[in-house]
DNA sequence: CTGAAAGCGCTTACAG
DNA sequence: CTGAAAGCGCTTACAG
């Protein structure tokens, strides 16, 4: 392999006024850079990035943990923050963690050893009792798509979910729906939070009865909720399906029950997932759209930050507005037109 | 930050004799190891790996190429890459080259400087151009998910997607379809080739007439492809879909036409997508199964092997069978029925 | 079984 | 503006 030592010889340089000339930061004479440049490109010389590493004590790679990297949201996840690495000359190591945190601390550790100048933890249901191992790491730290119980040892940026829950809550009010049901996860609890509190809003209550966990994150188990939900109230008028995935479900559930949408089912979704936004022949989904690309986006801006101003972190929690997207699957309930 | 000579100290070693008990090539007398790891312990030293990728030459990442991170094929790709490397204590550099070659070109650019092992490099629509940059990578390289036009320079694990469309025609065939129409992208060439082997076995031809290209490949592309194959034909009783992705509005083109699944029209699918698989109220798709976590697997495995046995790649070109599996929304054609 | 030496390829002050 | 020196933290032969 070709080394700054080659490039120096053929140069007829010292190999410091090569890594000058390269890294720009001493002043050249413009004669010896030019000869400098040339040796370079004749040599075919590329910089030894471990060693540069080694000496400048930076690796130029940031860690990206994730739960998972399929579906809509962590894939958009993991695409922006390779995004703005790379507009800064990072590079990306990706963890996928599965839910699973013997996993997640196996990684952890292998981190610690110094191969990353700072790490993006996204997502919360598996490594948070693992968190305290990145305690006393030397490097930056911030966490993302974290929705419950975030904790306070590190930078946050996240989706502010609970508001989600409250525009989904309120636009349903506005309409005139009094009862309704909701369908999520028990991962989702402030955006269920967030609903219920644009209906006490109104002085409605939301009863627990009214709220179902869907078995699994899929199409199915939004059949399968949606039916619970019609059983548990027959008299509903409106849902609201805390992740869209759900959502095709809950379109199938209400076209078997022949119950159409909107009609005599409003339905507002969560994520704005562009797979099921649009239904074909089903009516184009009204959902709460999260604002995923800023999030990561800031994210990686803040560890950047903390990378160059000498590794100042400020710990804040940063909260990323939802916004209502209204489309066709809403409409008042029968009751408020007429 | 603790470093070996720090270790070595409180434990009244030299470094050299701290290596030795961490790397365990060499005998080291029972007591003063003992001595040394209790000083690891107590200083809490973890090795600097970019100390030892300079010294050994080897950093023990592997980098990916990916088109994307969406979608069930790439991310099961890059879950069991990162798997079989975690296994092996390896890393994982991800690049996701969205179909934008001279994005794909800047990050093979980047990474020639030496901060990788070894290269996969999965799906075949972008860098196809920029692939000789690798011909002279002091790391090896291998290729999967190449459906067309694989290199030659390089070893590729890829799915024999011939194989693929032949056991879809043939299926069809044996059920004794003779009317059929293929819904595909321009990258699916194999898959059709294959298909019409399957026919051709019989003496029959799918003309031209009966290939359609759906304009994205997403349940509207499926929708509108399907249509244009019901106008093209409507005297035909069988469909084959290159990707499961667009089975969803083949279902629903066919719902729309009043074309019961299977009784009116047989659909063969292409991926086993699992988020279609299963369609509620709608028949289990008939899909051809690709082994996407065996290649991955197998690709992996080949890179580190050339990196254990000191380089030597063998250039081969392996193809993994796909297979069949059948469901619902695939039987005998009414004329072969009665 | 343990220590002294050299080297991996770069960068960073520091002289000239 | 350019060169000589030291150092980043490890590993790898090589003596003892």
């Amino acid at each position: 392999m070709v080394t700054m030592q080659d490039v120096a010889e053929r140069a007829g340089v010292t190999k410091q006024t090569v890594s000058n000339v390269i890294s720009g930061r001493v002043a050249v004479r413009p004669a010896t850079a030019a000869r400098v440049r040339a040796a370079i490109d004749e040599l075919g010389y590329t910089p030894n990035l471990v060693a540069r590493s080694l000496a400048t004590g930076s690796t130029k790679t940031v860690g990206l943990f994730v739960p998972t990297v399929g579906g809509a949201f962590y894939s958009e996840v993991v695409e922006t923050a390779e995004d703005v690495l790379e507009e800064h000359g990072y590079h990306l190591l990706l963890c996928t963690t599965r839910l699973d945190g013997e996993r997640a601390r196996r990684h952890l550790a292998g981190l610690t050893s110094r191969s990353v100048d700072a790490l993006l933890v996204a997502g919360d249901r598996d490594l948070i009792d693992h968190l305290p191992l990145l305690a006393d790491a030397r490097f930056p730290v911030a966490l993302c798509a974290w929705e419950t119980d975030a904790p306070v040892d590190f930078p946050v940026v996240t989706i502010d979910y609970e508001h989600a829950g409250f525009l989904a809550g309120r636009h349903l009010r506005e309409l005139g729906h009094e009862r309704v049901a909701v369908l999520t996860s028990p991962d989702h609890a402030p955006r269920v939070a967030g609903f219920r509190r644009a209906f006490a809003a109104d002085g409605l209550t939301v009863p627990d009865s009214a709220v179902h966990i869907a078995a699994e994150p899929s199409a199915a188990g939004g059949y399968a909720a949606a039916n619970e939900a019609f059983a548990a109230d027959p008299a509903l008028t409106a849902i609201f399906a805390t992740h869209d995935i759900l959502s095709p479900g809950v379109l199938e559930a209400a076209r078997a029950a022949g119950r159409s949408v909107p009609d005599d089912l409003s339905l507002v979704g969560h994520d704005d997932d562009p797979e099921v936004r649009s239904g074909l022949g089903r009516p184009a989904l009204t959902s709460v759209a999260v604002p995923t690309r800023d999030m990561a986006r800031q994210a990686v801006e803040l560890l950047l930050r903390a990378l160059t101003k000498s590794g100042t972190v400020v710990n804040s929690l940063q909260l990323l507005r939802p916004e209502l997207i209204v489309r066709d699957s809403t409409c008042p309930p029968r009751s408020a037109r007429a």
